[in-house]
DNA sequence: CCAAACTCCTACATCGCGTAGTAGATTGGG
DNA sequence: CCCAATCTACTACGCGATGTAGGAGTTTGG
């Protein structure tokens, strides 16, 4: 537990877009190029590292060696990574159910019906 | 429209606190005697200003005169902000609804009846 | 008309993040 | 066996957001 933030700047992220891309690990090496083939060009290999420590501080990279150089991959889905921030969110609102409730309120119809059937699925395979 | 970024620092988040706490628009010294009470002692008066002059520019606050002073009021609810930033979250998670539904496995099923709930009572009053 | 209360503007420290350089370690090729 | 290429580790600087506050100027009750 215990993971810091977990909130992005716009680097971090976009290397983290660049790993929930990837369905391997990454090299330093591969993450620089994978930037620079998006949007983000011209980074100095050492910035793409530097940003890869401290996403690694942060507990949401993990990285393993690989002969010389390490390989790094998300440690936790996009998905998850946003379910947390939510998560978060809320938690520092005072009151999770009220604040839901509003948010309902917000979510357009497509939103809200595939939020439905997520909740009837979890309904369903609650109690067995 | 365009307010900002609307996340708050924990003084900020402790102002707000105070001013949704209350009924009524508050003066500067007013909000700084409850942070006295509450948990932030010791803050100058001029600090919680400036706070206060910040969540204004965020449009978290208005102000109206009364007297020779101001009285801030919140301009959102509590709820309303936790939405606006719950859905600021979804929008730069690249997929609203995969992340929603993620993020409908990882409530516990009392806010799921809640959240289920809301999302009803929208439906309904949502064709008529 | 003065002192108390209030506002406005400015400032400084810290922290997160974008960005990168330098030094030191490791290793394949000659 | 040694060098050049490649990697990692550590350090650093600028900037914007935020916590924190002082000083100057304005307003008003008494």
């Amino acid at each position: 537990m215990s993971q810091s933030s977990r909130s992005l700047g716009s680097l971090e992220r976009s290397v983290m877009d660049v790993l929930w891309g990837s369905a391997t690990p990454l090299t330093v090496r591969e993450v620089q190029e994978a930037l620079e083939a998006g949007g983000s060009s011209g980074l100095a290999y050492t910035t793409v590292m530097t940003v890869l420590d401290r996403l690694g501080a942060k507990e949401m990279v993990s990285r393993e060696r690989d002969g010389r150089a390490f390989r790094y991959t998300a440690a936790l889905s996009r998905e998850a990574a946003t379910a947390e921030l939510l998560n978060a969110t809320l938690d520092s609102s005072g009151d999770r159910t009220a604040a839901l409730v509003h948010f309902a309120r917000t979510v357009d119809p497509a939103e809200a019906a595939a939020l439905r059937a997520a909740l009837d699925e979890i309904e369903s395979s609650g109690s067995p």
